[in-house]
DNA sequence: TCTAAAAGTGAGCACTTACTTACAAATATA
DNA sequence: TATATTTGTAAGTAAGTGCTCACTTTTAGA
């Protein structure tokens, strides 16, 4: 990874994720990054490509990031960590959620691989608490974790605590 | 409103909707609908404003379903007949929603005022029911509908009834 | 130090974009 | 029926699109 490599990458996450990815033309990455166009076509062989490199590079700082979240083994503290996510995403994060949240309503090519550890550790954690239906407990918590991020990703939210607290009553009190 | 002028905006949202504002150029639009590119821009000025006619209409529309649904004056029902909006919108609709939320993301100008009057009937719900912070708490029914808006949209649920279930369960439990 | 590969450039490619214009057909009003 | 207005078309336009190509510069290994 050359430095104008990443100062592409750079570029692109960030206009991708403020733009749009149809919006975003190459030349305006070109700019952002302060390199020729020839070299973003050179590097990432296309378009598509400087996407899916980003998008990798993504995965595997999520995944590291998933991981750390999800050593917690006591099963309300889990779903806690979990609802918290969305409001402990840094700054160089937030362009990365932004774009993938973005993606999912242009293309149909939507991919929801990156949550499946997320939803694993939440089934396991409804399993102990002995609730009915642990998977179908998952699936909503990851629906409203959906929400909560997309308040948080663009910029709704003022109260960050008081909402978390309100959610997690709901899940306390069982 | 001519029958061409209907056709362009049907296309239109369709299109909007299924590919994204920026990805749809007004020659997709002019040969789904089967007019000229030309009449796009006699009758709606330019893409911007054919966008903003079809929000237009459908804020009617809307507002119109809404009214509906808002008639209830007992609580709990309430909140569960906003809850169930995502469930019961109808093809015709479909596009439409799908085009707001996928908006959300493309421009900053993400225009709420569309979702107030159904916060206004959650807050004076949540009065009733002497919760601590009803403005708080309508503001977390909307995050989650927005979360069960999107699954539905993206054609991520299949147990819709379960999943409707499991919500409402919170809510008739305090 | 010589050289081959890698990194980087910028002009140019065919094509698409949103939009205009000159004109014809349909419709409404007198 | 004559005419003014609206509705519609097809062929443009300039600017922008993703991408290639011929070329130069930098880097690394012998």
């Amino acid at each position: 990874m050359t430095e104008k490599q990443n100062k592409i990458l750079e570029a692109a996450l960030k206009l991708f994720a403020e733009l749009g990815y149809t919006a975003t033309s190459t030349s305006k990455i070109a700019k952002e990054a302060k390199v020729s166009e020839g070299l973003i076509f050179r590097h990432f062989k296309n378009k598509d490509g400087l996407l899916n490199a980003i998008l990798e590079k993504g995965a595997e700082m999520a995944n590291l990031f998933f991981q750390e979240v999800l050593k917690e083994e006591r099963p309300i503290e889990i779903i806690k960590k979990v609802i918290e996510i969305p409001f402990i995403v840094g700054e160089e994060q937030y362009y990365l959620w932004k774009l993938i949240y973005s993606l999912k309503w242009q293309a149909e090519v939507y991919d929801d691989s990156i949550s499946l550890p997320i939803k694993k550790a939440l089934i396991k954690a409804f399993q102990k608490l002995n609730y009915d239906n642990p998977e179908l407990e998952a699936e909503v918590v990851l629906i409203m974790l959906d929400g909560i991020s997309t308040a948080v990703l663009l910029r709704e939210v003022k109260n960050k605590e008081e909402i978390l607290n309100t959610i997690l009553i709901k899940y306390k009190k069982e």
